[in-house]
DNA sequence: TTGAAAGCGCTACCAG
DNA sequence: CTGGTAGCGCTTTCAA
């Protein structure tokens, strides 16, 4: 805007410039409402008595001066840590991780708490890095999906107070409460309603493989063989760790194979829809039954071994919260059910 | 810990508790290490020159108090709004939305910019409510899918300096920046593809219907149907705008009705996956366009309208982080492009 | 290269 | 019911 043109409305035009450029603070409003900072904070907090009178005219004086309360100096106070919560989530793609943030959303908005969300990427480099900045914002907790295997860094941390969630896997070489899942289970379900279908050569394969979840997972697959009287030789076992392997493609050579087998449980989502692609065209696929359950599982016939990751989510920031309230008490480790939905890949016997 | 059986080792151990209770600050460090706060302050800030001897005393003396700086604190500094920036996204559980959610974190996280992330769920009336939040929070930036009609109630923060930032939908009566989908070119396309494939009965499908994008996406195909010479009477389009009416029923009793469309372009994700149910078991199921990518999209063999909305999350950070610096400059609007996959059933010629 | 002092916006503590 | 005062942890002047 020229000021050049503006003759006697000049000053004034300015001033509102002034006013407007500058946030007002609390010590503004009580200036213009010809009151205390104190009692400007009353206002806010809502918590001491003030006349209606003086609310109103506090108000009126904070509106006209476009004031908004500064949360963060407000929690610079003294041992106060904010109730800001952080989350450090693997990677913000993935469904099932998407659904546990939503889950921790829902909860902490009903609670008011804000959430920072950072991602590690899957990358276990970039885990205490992200930590550190959270940290730094001191969230008054922490909930993460531990990517690395040592959590250790964070020991410090939790003496001094934060608590830590471990969601999805526990933390490793640290004190802190976890949500799993009932991933034993889960296979072993799964593993046995195929050996029920007839099934004898049974495959497991997932990328990557060496995560707690995998190693659970894996077991109970084997497990579910071994009560059933069949070979465990690791024969049948896709386990990779790179994640630049496409999937997809090994489960098309393994349906290639001399001795391929005639059913699949997929350790996750991803590997799920890579044996789906691996699958297509095939004239009789191997039977299928993935982890985690998706969108379109239902229109593919997909069974799955389902669970609640919204759910995941919400009890993990329900025990945060907890935590925040009370530090005192027992770690809890708490596995959330999971639960076999039959949708008819799972159903088909083997066909050779 | 029991103290009563501990004999000397008592008073260490209690001091070693006193310190580990309280967090640092930067006065503790200093006086530690025998410096001033100043110096200490220098050494995390890395900007002054610091004589190598003493940052390593100052640092030796930080790692014995488990010190942390506090960003909160630092950001309290005069005018000086964080570096964290606000994200207020639509509904929870949409895999369009986390691929934003997702582009905007890689950005930030390259940029060392913290992301808070609020939700409305879909309801305009949580909208004002949670901005405020993240205002109170003195975020650099807002980044927002608006869900409201109405956002001028940012209109005063955007001229105190907060840039906002509007994402797959423009903001109303506000001046703010806008990244959007060429939704019209999107359908139109898709619409016009169809109609070489030799459909004359096209229908629209889509819940919610009353929103920018569908207003736009439903213009793009009734321009292709006019463009064909096609009439445009509404005949077939399902215009939803109630989220508790389940699509899927709509569209199955749609495609039972005498004069039944032969193909379905749907307006999102979620109207493409009901129309994938409503389609179930059908001996000549109708040609189908959704507009969203999505997992299993190849596996179905699902014609999409595709986009990236990781990128556009991206482009939506970016645009933050330059208007951060530098608050001038004209509004802009992007139009990020959309294009057809042709993966079958778009395809499918029309069958009676 | 280092230090002292004055804030940043807000709230707790104690008076009126 | 309301008002001063003294910080919270850090950074920014200005000096030394």
């Amino acid at each position: 805007m020229s000021h050049a043109v503006i003759g006697a409305g000049c000053r004034a035009h300015r001033w509102l410039r002034v006013t407007v450029q500058s946030r007002a603070t609390l010590a503004d409003v009580a200036k213009l409402a010809g009151v205390s900072a104190k009692t400007v904070s009353r206002v806010y907090a809502q918590r001491d008595r003030v006349s209606a009178e003086t609310v109103e005219r506090v108000l009126s004086a904070a509106k006209r001066l476009r004031f908004r309360p500064n949360s963060l100096a407000r929690s610079l106070r003294r041992g106060g840590p904010s109730k800001t919560i952080g989350f450090i989530m693997g990677e913000l793609l993935n469904p099932f991780y998407y659904g546990i943030a939503a889950g921790i959303e829902r909860e902490l908005a009903a609670h008011g708490s804000p959430l920072i969300v950072a991602t590690t990427d899957d990358s276990p480099d970039g885990e205490e890095h992200v930590a550190d900045a959270l940290l730094a914002q001191r969230v008054g907790a922490l909930l993460m999906i531990p990517v690395g295997d040592d959590q250790s860094y964070l020991e410090g941390e939790r003496q001094l107070g934060t608590p830590v969630i471990a969601i999805d896997r526990p933390a490793r070489n640290l004190v802190a409460d976890a949500i799993v899942l009932e991933n034993r289970t889960g296979t072993h379900t799964a593993t046995a309603s195929l050996i029920v279908h007839g099934h004898r050569d049974i495959a497991y394969v997932c990328n990557p493989a060496s995560v707690y979840t995998q190693l659970e997972r894996v077991q109970g697959y084997r497990d579910a063989l071994r009560d059933a009287g069949l070979p465990v030789d690791g024969r049948h076992e896709v386990l990779l760790d790179d994640m630049s392997i496409p999937l997809e493609d090994t489960v098309r050579e393994l349906l290639c194979a001399r001795e391929a087998p005639t059913a699949i449980v997929a350790g996750n989502n991803r590997a799920c829809v890579a044996a789906l692609r691996a699958m297509r065209g095939l004239r009789h696929p191997p039977a299928l039954i993935g982890f985690d359950d998706f969108d379109t599982a239902d229109v593919l016939g997909v069974s799955v071994i389902a669970h609640d990751p919204v759910e995941m989510g919400r009890a993990a920031a329900r025990l945060a919260l907890e935590r925040m309230a009370d530090p005192a008490g027992f770690t809890t480790r708490v596995e959330l059910p999971t639960w076999l939905i039959r949708r008819g890949s799972g159903e088909r016997p083997p066909e050779r």
